[in-house]
DNA sequence: CACATAAATTAAAATCATTTTAAATTTGCA
DNA sequence: TGCAAATTTAAAATGATTTTAATTTATGTG
């Protein structure tokens, strides 16, 4: 399920990006990438705590938001209660289990490519279609 | 743009839904059915303060969370700054103009009714599209 | 009809995720 | 090396939403 990502790689794509590569942004961006599980902004800090020592929540804060004004990754809306965000920039669709709350991944209906293709009044920068029910293990 | 509700015609579908039937209740469902703006409950609250002298936001956020249960509205969860409500239930799209913050409602792609319907591993409770860029008035 | 009980509403206080501020640190570059 | 700009950080502030506890309103029973 991992993506490896080196070093270099990251840092030459925060740069192509038009970011400066701190460690900590590397790092980041390197979680989201090889981490497929839509974390909040918690959960990154949590995960990055000990890899940097000096650290801080407003920084992983900071630095996601950066991210998601240079679509490096997208924070999802599926759950008004927490925000959380996608290393994977593809579109695709969710699915979000109301019981165990975890947030899968679904390709995106072909349909919703076209239609949105098709909307000529607007400009369309973003598509998420998600879904939420129980998954297999909890309904 | 707006659909008439007779009071009495309120209070049969709250109780038809395992609701009492209380003057806020009725004032709140009437906003939602009338009025086809996607209001978060500040929106909803202002709107009826001068009709319900007494009325608390602290009622339009259990009233309006009451609702989301029974489903008789649902909870739009487009922008992550803002958490607004919908009164019509029916399965749609949304899109939302990240210049003027405007919400409309679009179709539902035929094939993602299909695709919900198509999953067979997880139940599913809700599907909602929701589009963001920009729109005719803002591009 | 009056009273008891439960439900709904309310104001006030608390919560908590996120943002802002301002200071400290690090980086890029002359 | 040293200066200026960018980044990171801790601490404080923010603000939407929830919780609490008290008050009001509605319901049902004798």
């Amino acid at each position: 399920m991992k993506k490896e990502s080196t070093r270099a790689e990251l840092k030459a794509e925060l740069e192509a990006a038009g970011i400066r590569a701190s460690a900590q942004r590397i790092a980041i961006l390197g979680f989201m990438r090889e981490n497929p599980v839509h974390p909040t902004a918690d959960v990154v800090y949590e995960a990055l705590c000990d890899e940097i020592g000096s650290l801080s929540l407003t920084t992983v804060y900071n630095t996601l938001k950066l991210f998601v004004e240079h679509n490096l990754v997208s924070m999802l809306t599926i759950d008004d209660t927490f925000r959380c965000f996608d290393g994977n920039i593809e579109m695709h669709a969710h699915f979000m289990c109301n019981g165990c709350k975890k947030i899968f991944d679904m390709p995106m209906p072909d349909e919703v490519r076209s239609f949105v293709q098709g909307l000529e009044d607007c400009k369309v920068d973003e598509a998420q279609l998600y879904i939420k029910g129980y998954c297999k293990n909890c309904k």
